[in-house]
DNA sequence: CGTCTGACTCGTACAGTGTACGAGTGTTTG
DNA sequence: CAAACACTCGTACACTGTACGAGTCAGACG
């Protein structure tokens, strides 16, 4: 029995040294996922296949297996990598800016991975996910939310940031689609008037409109002052 | 040549009484989907290969292939069956009940078909997205938000039902998983104290937060009365 | 009637996937 | 020295989406 019990896979990277057969550096948990993150950012969520993956490591592809338990776990831990939250070290600009920075850090996290968006909705929370979740906990308590509506503060703010992230993920796409889309649009003039009067789909200030909502959500959900 | 431009598929669906191989109902557009609908609902994303809908219909894989261009096409066309809205047909409640009574469809109709939510990101929107945005693009118009606001509180809207459906979704696993969650969290107390300590992830009121939140979205976004 | 065209079905084949299995390597420990 | 460990990886298998082309059948046209 070599090793490996599924139960618990181990992932130690001890990494005595041993170099791959192709000569390059060893292969390591953070190295995978690094390189993961590399791979889905340039060729997209379907772009990432085990066998790709081990090949930019310059190593076979089972290797993979001793360091991680399956596809899954690749990526849980690049969108965990991804969403990792480092609060600036420097700050006292009070509870509310503390919040808004999180939160627009997390969104260009996303954005700055598409992937990312496609891939939350099917996994768990990880840790960056649930300390950023604490994060937003605590500074809401301590700005003077009851406990009674605390559950309902974060999980609205948190709701609308993860929306707003997908929603506005869904619409950067290649130049060909965008395309696309224009012409479908005027197409489709008749059948919704509205969107199109008031260009919805396509002059849409993201960010503003992201600003703007979150502020009113915030207004409505603390103690006014 | 046989026919099957790939420029644009046809689907025409005439059907003139040809039945499958194995005697059953001739094969459709219609059929695909349902059955496609009915394979996701039980067997979530991955459950849903060309070959296993195609032995559900009774049919040879390759069949499908005349009435649908390829398998994104088919998880296109299933989200949006099951997205499509009917509004009920006698409604004089006003523009608010209106808005609530299609978001609050929109929400169900995602957590009736868990994987949807996962799907959703992925794809551009469909005619059943369009044209729920459509109604709500019409009556937050109708009842008094300036043009200048509207697009922020269509997206404000739009992205908070998103965010806090797939966020649901994502919470409503197997009993496995949620005792491995509830083992999860007690060991993880001290790191996440504030989160333990509202119950955040286990106790929350997902309905009720929802319905209070988006009212107190609305009561933003919309002229005070 | 024969032939033709187009709608539709489907068997085969191919390249690619995730990963189980087990043999291999080199280092550390007894 | 031997045994245990940490790790790498080639082969194999079941399965995927789908390109290709042959096959079936209904109705249209001569």
């Amino acid at each position: 029995m070599p090793a490996k019990p599924s139960g618990a896979p181990q992932r130690r990277s001890r990494n005595t040294g041993a170099a791959t057969a192709s000569g390059g550096p060893p292969l390591s948990l953070e190295r995978i996922i690094a390189t993961a993150v590399e791979l889905l950012d340039t060729q997209g969520v379907d772009g990432l296949s085990m066998r790709r993956l081990a090949d930019r490591l310059g190593a076979g592809a089972m290797s993979l297996y001793w360091h991680v338990g399956n596809k899954e776990e690749v990526f849980d831990l690049a969108l965990d990598a991804v969403l990792a939250y480092h609060p600036p070290e420097a700050e006292a600009h009070g509870w509310r800016a503390n919040v808004v920075h999180m939160l627009e850090d997390w969104r260009a996290a996303m954005l700055r991975h598409p992937w990312s968006a496609a891939l939350l909705p099917r996994r768990a929370l990880g840790p960056s996910m649930l300390g950023r979740l604490e994060l937003l906990s605590q500074t809401l308590s301590r700005a003077g939310v009851a406990d009674a509506d605390l559950n309902v503060a974060i999980w609205s703010v948190w709701n609308y940031v993860m929306g707003a992230t997908i929603t506005r993920g869904s619409f950067d796409r290649s130049p060909d689609d965008l395309a696309a889309a224009q012409r479908r649009l005027t197409e489709l003039g008749e059948r919704y008037p509205s969107i199109d009067r008031s260009r919805l789909l396509l002059d849409s200030d993201w960010d503003g409109a992201f600003k703007k909502g979150l502020d009113l959500l915030l207004d409505g959900l603390t103690p006014k002052r």
